[in-house]
DNA sequence: TTGTACGCGTTATCAC
DNA sequence: GTGATAACGCGTACAA
């Protein structure tokens, strides 16, 4: 592959000159700027981004980290930050963690080592003393669904206690007294919080706290599906169910459909996060709104302006309140 | 940040012998090796992957392409790759083009300036003979979805002639005569494929073909929609509905329930690629399945062979045949 | 406006 | 087994 060296003898120019060609730092000549685009299209050259980044000590890209490359979540979550950063001209580099501690530090090593220029991360499972180190190493970080107090103003954080309570309250005033759970992975902050919302509705519209009504799934559809399979073996009366995720939701639904209990009429249900789907089952889907792609969208406009002094076109929001969603899966007319 | 030269120091040993104990290359005495941990780890050094690959000549990673970060045929896709590439102790480097020509050219240069030691590329607008010519230059290439005969043996393709004359036929012999067909983007060659299985069927079944019958879609939801709006505004009469991807198929299966249109009763519905979700709507959405992740994983291990030498653990399979899913949403034991 | 020459952080090739 | 030292491809003072 051709070098900017090859570039420059076959112009009958300096290496330098190529480079302020390529970079537009300096003028120069016309006649010899045409013979190095010249040679550079004979020779298919393209700049080694490592030899740049190694003179420049930039790299010109931003590393994300996600839980997992595949699903509705973390698609728009990737998609948001993609459409900013390369609008802004900069590249973005994915790595997914599984939610794994060991693999998630093992990418944010790997983004680390490709001296990335930011970080932007939804990191679930390392420590917030890890994080800080990594930050200490210079390595500019914002964070997604995560708070650290040290650097609280590169965090966006989703108010999940808020979303759980809603979305319960939603069911209370829907008539329903027998609002089942289905939790999302407990050692998870945020579903520990969606949790936490529920309680709270509970107490503050005094509907007692049944723990039979409580089971902990895994954020996919089948935990869904055995989630209402358990509700259902315990024999336990319930006529809401209230979903830590769309994606449990979905797999609760099917099953209810199944065993022929109506939606909303015997169980009303809901989810959380509004993904697009949601909108495509029948009945469609309540759940509790976030605007994933506009907070991935806003926490890499964030970056854009610490790592690169470029001001997002709109202020940022980083504390994010979700909304309700009402549809067919909670809504009754005549209440069963 | 700390370089491999303060390693070297702190730990009194020369920089060749930390380069050693880093990628054991060489037998090192077990006390320096020690004291070459130890300097890392005090001064959390992490080696610059830019400086690796500019002296190794060797990025160890492989770049890939596909037309959008959201949405679960990529999603499935990505993942799939991703597996295979970690499992192999390698990185994978994610662009999306949006399926436009100009962005498909800007990743793929991107990459190329990464020195990714291969591509794996869904590459749906750039001509055989710009990426002919990305061969040329020495990257490895290995391509999702398309055929170029040239390189034929670094093609997976999809039989996709032969899923839309599935999906036509199933339609057929539930005794369907009017089925109509919402296309993806004709530029597309997937898309025109799909449509020359669809006229197929109906010439070995003797169904007479009506152009009525189809309307051209985006292959989203909005597609769908607007594609069963226009048919029924043309009036025309259908009993099936053949839609050249998934969600298209559910955004035609929204608006046909919108319109009081009975699933399968009056208009039985296939879509194509099985997404997750198509299991999750009611009816259950037929679909034409394709093992995404699967071959996107086999792609992945083609790769890993031809930069790598390493042998993948079975034979990848580069030419792939769809498979029928019948389910609610096309299945009908009154045919109405 | 242009060219020379050094440095970026690592690997690889030598000698020892 | 170990240590110099020359690459690797580029940006960028500095001098001209």
């Amino acid at each position: 592959m051709a070098t900017i060296k090859d570039v420059s003898e076959l112009a009958g120019v300096s290496q330098a000159t190529v480079s302020r060609v390529l970079n537009g730092t300096t003028r120069v000549d016309d006649d010899k700027k045409r013979r190095v685009m010249d040679a550079i299209k004979t020779l298919g050259y393209r700049p080694n981004a490592h030899a740049k980044s190694l003179a420049s000590n930039r790299s010109n890209s931003i590393g994300m980290v996600v839980s997992e490359l595949a699903g509705p979540y973390f698609g728009e979550m990737m998609a948001g930050a993609e459409a900013v950063i390369r609008r802004n001209d900069k590249q973005m580099l994915i790595a997914s963690s599984h939610a794994s501690e060991a693999e998630e530090k093992d990418v944010i090593d790997f983004l680390v080592s490709c001296r990335c220029d930011a970080l932007i991360l939804h990191a679930e499972t390392i420590s917030d003393d890890d994080l800080l180190k990594v930050q200490e190493q210079g390595i500019d970080l914002v964070l997604l669904n995560r708070f650290i107090p040290q650097i609280a103003d590169q965090c966006f954080v989703l108010d999940n206690e808020l979303g759980g309570f809603l979305a319960t309250e939603h069911m209370i005033q829907q008539q329903r007294r027998r609002v089942a759970c289905i939790l999302g992975p407990q050692w998870k902050h945020d579903a520990k919080e969606r949790f936490d919302g529920y309680m709270r509705a509970l107490k503050q519209y005094q509907v007692p706290f049944d723990p039979e009504l409580i089971v902990e799934g895994d954020f996919q559809e089948a935990g869904g599906r055995s989630g209402v399979e358990k509700l259902l073996q315990k024999g336990v009366q319930f006529d809401a169910l209230v979903c830590a995720n769309d994606e449990m939701a979905l797999g609760a639904m099917e099953l209810l459909t199944q065993r022929d209990i109506a939606i909303p009429e015997q169980v009303a249900v809901i989810g959380f996060d509004d993904i697009a789907y949601a909108r495509y089952v029948t009945p469609k889907l309540s759940s509790i709104h976030f605007p994933v792609r506009q907070i991935a969208a806003d926490a890499a406009w964030l970056v854009m302006q610490r790592a690169y002094k470029i001001e997002p076109p709109q202020p940022v929001a980083q504390k994010i309140t979700p909304i309700l969603v009402p549809r067919q899966s909670s809504l009754c007319s005549s209440v069963g």
